[in-house]
DNA sequence: TTGTACGCGTTATCAG
DNA sequence: CTGATAACGCGTACAA
């Protein structure tokens, strides 16, 4: 009702309108029962007549904390179908908001500007604590991002040795399972369908693989690879090296559903049935994998739980001192049973 | 390589350990032209040494802004397939990156707690301006969240009758030409999947559909609906109802991606084939839809695009005083011709 | 119970 | 060209 004139009330304006110091108007919000009541009426009336309200910015200098994470993303391609991302910040805005945290974000890219503004933002203290969702180098001009001196969580990727505690998923272990899956339907021929050799995620999924292979039939010499990358056109074009092969193994194992997606595509195009033809098991858990015909089978990770729980290991860190506890958390993925892998 | 003993360097730290003063320093950073050559070296020379990056949160309190923009998302549901608020995000991200600004980012939910939180934001001082995606009201304890004085930007939904300039898709222009793509291939019965009656993207795309239909035929009586939501399990839902039906109508519009991939889906296995028995057009334009068999012919709404322009209208609005300039943009959607419409 | 004074880390103004 | 000072808006000892 009572129109403000035009700038934001202080507590100043509060405190000569109410006729009060403005300290007796800090208390008001703060410790209301040190006050009389009817100070205290008065003060709240006058706040809310003024509308007022504290400025956080302020209250935070002056109490030598932010209140706020800053989350730093993977760039996000537009051709994506994958909801990662998406799902993990839902996690970690959740629990910051449990904790009264605000949450800043930037999704990262390849220049350098990007990269200046990431340092930025951490170097210039406008945050309490890093999550780093982002497989970058995060440097610059010298700076590494690692040396803002605040504390920080890797989500997904597994940065322990650089005494980063982190939140990641099962990827090698997942893989090995999915091995054990396929030979227990029979298959002892494999495809793989790998990532960027520079990717985290593709080399652990590999390894997983390869370690499978050896721990059940003795040897990985027999995988054949092909190397996609994040985009559901590389699927395509792994399934084109696939049907160019002689001999197509009988099983292929994609190391990301988007990639799957595509390659599963292409081949159905081609004529191939699937799991008829071939098993296809995959890594990611999107929903989009589960609406395809088949459905693909493939590793959920529940990226909601695992943002939110990198999100209050940071702040664990953050109120506590410094010392991360346990080093490092792993969520099992849990392998949703699609129709695309069948006996052989 | 010099350790900085324990907590941040601030600017008395550097003044004192450089013999100067602390508004030197402060201007070491800003207008380093304004400085002798020698105490600028020696400045910045300490400045490296004891690893001092200015507190921007200081700087922003005592300039009296904040460079900070707070983007309030829609809820994610877990089952979701859609990318639609990811790109959004990144292309708001990508626009504040360019002009210098932080990006603070919420996701809503039903609760009061999170209402709460955004309210707490935006009063709060913490941001400059607002963009909003949620569909939401923004109230609570009687604090609406258009009162809390700072600058507005709708992005997806126009609210330009409460005088919030928006960024908006052209939700029902598109589905009249839907109508108008089907009836050239000879289309004349209609079935339209809309979403809940309280969303303002379903009622705007019934609407487009219901004047496209009278535009084209006269009429809209004929039209045929079922009532789905945000999820795809609704279109399979849908999909029942269709099926159900004596006559089926020839052509199918979808209000959303989502539900029109489980629609897609559930008629296939029912054992239908499209585009042969039926047609089907949707909107969204997400990445997935490409991927379906067939790919479902569907709106594309460069939603990138549209948040960097809400993002930019935003700035502009804070850093020019207040007027709005042009009330709203309209983005016009793109067909993606997939392969599920085809001549009756 | 309430008011005074100071400081959080900056930057701008004004002397010198 | 450089330094002292005030102020941004707030919270809290300390004193009254």
């Amino acid at each position: 009702m009572t129109e403000t004139s035009s700038k934001k009330a202080s507590l100043h304006d509060v405190a000569r309108a109410a006729g009060v110091s403005i300290s007796t108007v800090s208390r008001a919000q703060a410790h209301p029962e040190r006050l009389s009541a009817k100070t205290r009426d008065k003060v709240l009336a006058v706040t809310r007549e003024l509308g007022y309200h504290p400025n956080i910015a302020a209250r935070n200098l002056r109490l030598g904390h932010t209140k706020t994470l800053l989350a730093v993303m993977p760039n996000h391609k537009a051709t994506s179908v994958s909801t990662i991302t998406t799902e993990a910040q839902y996690g970690i805005g959740a629990q910051c908001r449990k904790q009264g945290y605000a949450l800043n974000v930037v999704h990262m890219d390849e220049t350098e500007a990007t990269a200046d503004h990431v340092l930025q933002l951490a170097y210039g203290g406008q945050a309490s604590g890093l999550i780093l969702m982002a497989e970058q180098p995060y440097e610059l001009h010298g700076r590494r991002l690692q040396d803002c001196g605040l504390p920080i969580v890797s989500l997904s990727e597994d940065l322990t040795h650089l005494n980063i505690p982190s939140v990641v998923t099962s990827d090698r272990q997942s893989m090995m399972d999915a091995i054990d899956t396929l030979a227990d339907l029979g298959h002892t021929s494999f495809y793989f369908i790998s990532g960027p050799d520079n990717s985290y995620h593709s080399r652990q999924r590999e390894a997983g693989v390869r370690s499978g292979l050896i721990r059940r039939f003795g040897s990985d010499t027999g995988l054949q690879k092909f190397r996609a990358d994040f985009s559901v056109q590389s699927g395509i074009d792994a399934a084109a090296a696939y049907l160019a092969l002689d001999d197509r193994p009988s099983a292929v194992i994609c190391w990301a559903d988007e990639a799957a997606i595509g390659f599963q595509s292409a081949i159905l195009n081609a004529g191939l049935a699937i799991p008829d033809d071939l098993s296809l098991i995959s890594f990611d858990g999107l929903t989009a994998s589960r609406y395809m015909r088949p459905p693909i089978c493939t590793f959920d990770q529940n990226m909601t739980d695992l943002g939110a729980q990198a999100a209050q290991l940071l702040i664990d860190m953050i109120d506590s001192g410094e010392p991360p506890k346990g080093a490092s958390i792993e969520y099992p993925a849990k392998l949703f049973p699609g129709g695309s892998i069948a006996p052989i």
